[in-house]
DNA sequence: ACACAAAGTCACCAATCAGTGACAAATAAA
DNA sequence: TTTATTTGTCACTGATTGGTGACTTTGTGT
């Protein structure tokens, strides 16, 4: 058993912001960013409210540095080596969107962030999907447009609605919402129907649009 | 002018009820379904909050209430006569999703509820969604049903994911987002370009899963 | 005019919230 | 060991919240 009859706590700056970052998480995971209260964040922690305002400058310094270090678009940004591309990609981006389409839906967390940026204002999470546009401009430029030429306007727009159909059945489906067009989006036949019909509608956008 | 020196009020109970039901909208679209509160909404009526209490028995009984009176899918159970339907229901189709795209994009109320059923559970708008589902479910089966016959799997999976894209974008562009794929979902040719984009995947589906 | 019920207001309570100053405990420097 | 600084706790204030009992005002029926 351990030695210390009244429990004494190794003090340590860095190692407390992170627990307050992981608090953070962790409240947004299980109860959604409206928990985001600093009472709760810092009983949630195991440490004094105090120190979020000593160390963070308060509530809003915490939650912006905690979505600071967040990335959840590290497999879209996938060093792909443009010169490797001989099918415009098709390949690639269907993968990319399958996976995020799986990865939203195993991940509460990015959920719940998805959820507070369509929900609140706020000047870091404007960031951060301004980041996300980055990277994706990235894939967009150097793949797509170069493939689809006068057509790549119509292409964007494609590919939008199904990235966006992606993210938001994922979110349906966790609350509220079981069935979407009869599709049980949380059942493992139904999210295969989806992925295919992800496959198909990308396929249908490099076929037709070329 | 008004000939009452002491402000006095008409007092009706069904009048102040819808009072209230009016509030919980007009505070929805305003400040978001967390704003909900007890406290504001009875000042945003002008009656006293004791009396949710009395007529609903609550905060949730009027928010239940004013859930019910929602009916936000009125143009899809449009009287469609599948004997008329020609074309699969293609036309049909596609008008009903542009003109919902639209419609979600003008309606602030309506996205504040969208968003509220993404993000709290709760049994009244559970029974919103499965109503709204009860609706689709008749334009499936009378119609893309027999058309696609056995594809009609493929063709729903298609589907959700083109009206929720449609749902998503707009959510999406309202807060913290102005450009998806590097399109302005706000602006009037970004818009279009969804649109043509929704047209002409509804259309491949139509060609490709026959 | 009167009584009575319905409609509505108000003052109050308890719980929860953000924020802060005074203090205690641990660590580092001397 | 002593001193000073950092790290952390605690108790308190003031504002806001949900909720309720006692009250006043209005309308209605006799």
């Amino acid at each position: 058993m351990e030695d210390n009859p009244v429990k004494t706590r190794i003090r340590n700056k860095e190692n407390s912001k992170q627990q307050f970052l992981d608090a953070v998480g962790k409240i947004l995971k299980t109860q959604g960013y409206s928990a985001l209260k600093i009472n709760n964040i810092a009983t949630t922690a195991g440490l004094d409210k105090k120190l979020i305002y000593n160390y963070f400058g308060g509530l809003e310094g915490l939650l912006d540095e905690y979505i600071k270090t967040q990335d959840f678009w590290s497999n879209v940004k996938s060093e792909i080596e443009p010169n490797e591309i001989t099918d415009g990609g098709k390949e690639f981006i269907t993968n990319t969107v399958l996976e995020q389409f799986d990865y939203v839906f195993r991940n509460k967390e990015f959920q719940k962030v998805l959820l507070w940026r369509l929900s609140e204002p706020r000047n870091s999470l404007k960031k951060l999907t301004d980041e996300q546009e980055a990277n994706g401009e990235f894939i967009l430029q150097n793949i797509m447009d170069t493939y689809f030429a006068e057509n790549s306007e119509d292409s964007r727009a494609a590919m939008a609605l199904i990235v966006s159909g992606a993210y938001y059945l994922n979110l349906y489906a966790e609350i509220n919402g079981n069935t979407f067009c009869g599709i049980d989006i949380k059942s493992e036949t139904g999210r295969n129907q989806i992925k295919k019909a992800i496959a198909m509608l990308i396929e249908q956008v490099y076929t037709f649009l070329k």
